[in-house]
DNA sequence: ATATTATATGCGTATATGTGCATATACAAT
DNA sequence: ATTGTATATGCACATATACGCATATAATAT
C-alpha cells in the first residue's frame, strides 16, 4: 500500500506530470526535460528521480548523462498491476492538453547541450 | 490536468484509500467509516470530503446521516476516463492487503449508531 | 421553540512538499 | 593530475497537508 501512494503522491504534481507525458514520447536525459519543460536544472533533476523512486521510471547512466524513461519493464510486473492502470490515466488525463502539447512541441527541438548555456529564462520559472 | 491532479492527491494517503477500499463493498455514513477505520469523527468526514472534492464519490444526505458512495456515474464519464483507470488501480493495489482486509471484517458489523456511543479508542488513532 | 444528534468546519500545530541557490559528485577529456 | 561538464544534493524558506479540539450547522424529535 506505500508503494501505492509513493506512486499517487508522484502523480499528484504538474511538473512530474508532464514529464511523463515528454517521456511518454521518447526517453530524455536531465537537460533535455529543463528544455521541454522549460524548467531550472534542480527542478528536473528532484523530480525525475521522485518518479523513480516511485518506480514509473527507469534510470541510466550514459557518459555524463542520466537518461530517464517509462519503466515499462517495472510496469509490467505481475504484483505492481496498479502500475499499468497508472500510467493509462496519465495517458488519458494528458489528451489535449495545452501545455502538454507545448512541451512536445520543444521536447522536438530539445538536444543533449549543457544547462549552461540554456537561455536565463530557464532557471526561473514557478508559473503556477 | 488539475482535476487529476486533485484526484492522485486524494488518492495519495492511506486513510483514504482504506475508506476507498470499504466503499467499493457498499456504502456508508459517516460514523460507519469512523467505525470500520477506527478513527476520529473529524478524520472520517475531512476525507470523506476531499474524496468528494476530488470526484471519486458522491454524497447524499438520509436524515441526519450523511452517505458517500463510490461515483459511478461521475467515473464513466467521458471526459473523466482517467477515473475509470484509478479506480482498478486502487483495487489491485488493495488486493491481499492485511489492513484493508481488517478493515472490511470490522464494516461487516458497523452500524449507523452515534459517534458518540463509539468506544474510546476511536477518538485517538493516530497510527502511522 | 427547545433539545438532541450526525456531520461539518475554524483554528492551531506538527509535518511534508516544492523550489532556488550554492555546492558536491561523478564521469570525461586533456 | 587538472579541468570541464551533466547531474545530484544540503540548506533555507514558503506553502500545503493532516490531525485533534472545540464549536457550528442542519436535520429530527419532543
Amino acid at each position: 500500500m506505500q508503494d501505492f501512494i509513493k506512486a499517487t503522491a508522484a502523480l499528484s504534481d504538474i511538473t512530474r506530470l508532464r514529464m511523463l507525458n515528454i517521456l511518454l514520447i521518447r526517453e530524455c536525459c536531465v537537460c533535455e526535460v529543463m528544455q521541454a519543460l522549460e524548467i531550472s536544472q534542480t527542478r528536473a533533476s528532484r523530480n525525475l528521480s521522485i518518479l523513480y523512486d516511485a518506480g514509473l521510471l527507469s534510470q541510466r547512466k550514459e557518459g555524463l548523462w542520466t537518461v530517464y524513461s517509462i519503466d515499462r519493464k517495472g510496469i509490467g510486473r505481475r504484483d505492481k498491476k496498479y502500475l499499468d492502470y497508472i500510467i493509462k490515466a496519465v495517458s488519458s488525463a494528458l489528451e489535449n492538453n495545452k501545455t502538454a502539447e507545448a512541451d512536445i512541441a520543444r521536447l522536438e527541438m530539445s538536444k543533449r547541450v549543457s544547462p549552461r548555456l540554456l537561455p536565463a529564462r530557464f532557471l526561473n520559472t514557478s508559473e503556477k
